[in-house]
DNA sequence: GATGAATGAGGGTTCATTCAT
DNA sequence: AATGAATGAACCCTCATTCAT
């Protein structure tokens, strides 16, 4: 209707598509939707994206940029090792809570396996910011003397866990400080 | 052709969808598929599940019974607190990788929603041993003493993150007893 | 279960399907339902009826034989044309309302079509009964001079019309004496 | 082939419609039928109607208003009664044998009771019409009088029985003159 | 760039009928 | 005579994608 860029065409598509996707999960909401949420014709969607998958895989690579970019801003010139998995934890709660829809949307239907791409890309990056952190935290002592690659692997595992829990149950009581705590120091009262 | 009993029949078309599903996820896979994965018609499969859904949900409670009962028996007659939280992260650990495939399946294009009242009344079992074994902990004074309940379920959450990245990860390395003794210490040296 | 005879086991589904075609109409009722009804299994109706069609024709034809012995049974004896035209009148309109069910069973889902045959052999036989009133009635004076091959059409369409309005309206308010009088003003030359 | 307008398509559609349910049916018919006499894909039909039942409802609907229509402006400004009622048979009558196919599709495969909303107000319509005309006949002392609700039920089912047996017997000799003459006996004081 | 009518393959499901037992 | 599991074609309907305008 209105003259609109490029570029805001396509955001306000990714928009559309968003919160069709959110309230019907990836299959259950159509092309048809996402254009009359865009205010758009079908065949319109069509000028910006190659078809249904591009569309959500978009999606789903600007929100994990998005997160990605956020966990590395928040462990910048963070010195204390702890106090550093600890920001990247609270980030990646926060988040989990904030686009739990999202989330949920783009594995509903399609599951893990889609967009492994980008997916494994945020992976990476992830893993590689965790392990410095535990490297860093070993070095000054801090942290257990231990396999590094494979404490991060665990400390990734349990991350996921967290945020897991939170779109699986998003009313239940679940602080951030608590899974901090639990990261850093277990169960057992005594070593 | 037909010379099979009820059960067989039963068993043999849950074999199939597991096949199918696996392979192609809940909507990849379509009937027919099913039906020749089980050198039988369409039709046939009807004679035995309601339709697609009740065909896969079947699938999904069978295993989270399996599972359920494999870690009830694992933890019984075991005092020692600690060892009951590493039997049950082994037992997890060990069945994630055993059925990554249907697994999955039961979550690619279906999503967390599929079979949440059969998921919940799994998550409500696990929640209830996990938290008698953490009550015990710290009775005796083998756990810190913590707020049982949010404790139980940060566990819970680790106990999903380990899961959940056998599932996305299967071929990294991931040891039990590294997520055990996580699980029971943390990271940091002292507290 | 019992032993029955292959005369039983005829009437035994008659009276199955009977029940299922009035509940659900022709292609709502299904094999099973019938069966079930019969306490048979689906295969063994088929020892007894060609096919589905066939079991509703001859439930069809038991009915409209019947129907057609009891009209040619009133009438028999009665020497007044008028009072044979209102017997008549009264059979019909009470056996609709009687078989409204299975009646409109016969007609749902198959329509004027189905059985025509059957039907053409009942119609042809009313059309004769009512016509031999008729001609006796211009004979003896008690009805008005006509084309008497016309005249039992339109009676005949009358009387079509008083059944179709019970089935369609089986609530409604709609005598025999006044269906009678207005038929028999449209025949008798003095009133 | 998508050149056409809206209304095109719709009209195009019913007029293919009409033509699958007159030849086979309501359930004989198919919706691949119809869209190839329509020349047409399968989901086009869809993008008018919302399934196969809105489709022959639709059908219905105009040929009952049609119908309606026609009966309304016969009797407008005819001041005989008895000359009204003559125009009310004739029209049904006409209509009866000019729609045959289509009526007898609308009520084969799915009975009385499909559109039985539809249809009930068509009955209202007409029953109202009917029964104004006979009030005036009985004002005007050119009926009889009588119990004009009762009669105007028996004047409809006598009306509903002429078109029944037009539609059973579409060849059969069945004049308008004797049908208005028979029913006319039924009301007029005098002859 | 933008439209939206049109496509048509493919989906899940039903059910009259058959046949080995 | 009787069973009922098995068949498989056919049904209605959906929807990602295309294309004439």
């Amino acid at each position: 209707m209105n003259i609109r860029s490029a570029k805001d065409s396509k955001s306000n598509i990714l928009n559309a598509a968003l919160k069709a996707f959110s309230e019907h999960g990836y299959s259950g909401a159509n092309m048809r939707m996402i254009a009359n949420n865009a205010n758009m014709s079908v065949g319109g969607i069509y000028l910006y994206f190659r078809n249904k998958e591009d569309l959500c895989l978009t999606l789903l690579k600007e929100r994990l940029d998005e997160l990605s970019e956020k966990m590395e801003r928040a462990v910048e010139g963070v010195n204390n090792p702890a106090e550093a998995i600890g920001k990247v934890i609270k980030i990646n709660l926060e988040y989990a809570r904030k686009h739990r829809e999202i989330i949920l949307a783009q594995n509903r239907d399609k599951g893990f396996a889609f967009g492994i791409d980008v997916k494994k890309k945020f992976f990476r990056k992830q893993r590689k910011l965790v392990e410095k952190i535990i490297k860093e935290g070993v070095r000054t002592g801090d942290f257990f003397e231990c396999n590094v690659a494979e404490v991060t692997k665990i400390v990734i595992a349990v991350l996921r866990g967290f945020v897991l829990s939170i779109l699986l149950e998003p009313d239940g009581f679940f602080s951030v400080k608590g899974c901090c705590e639990f990261a850093l120091r277990g169960l057992l009262r005594s070593v």
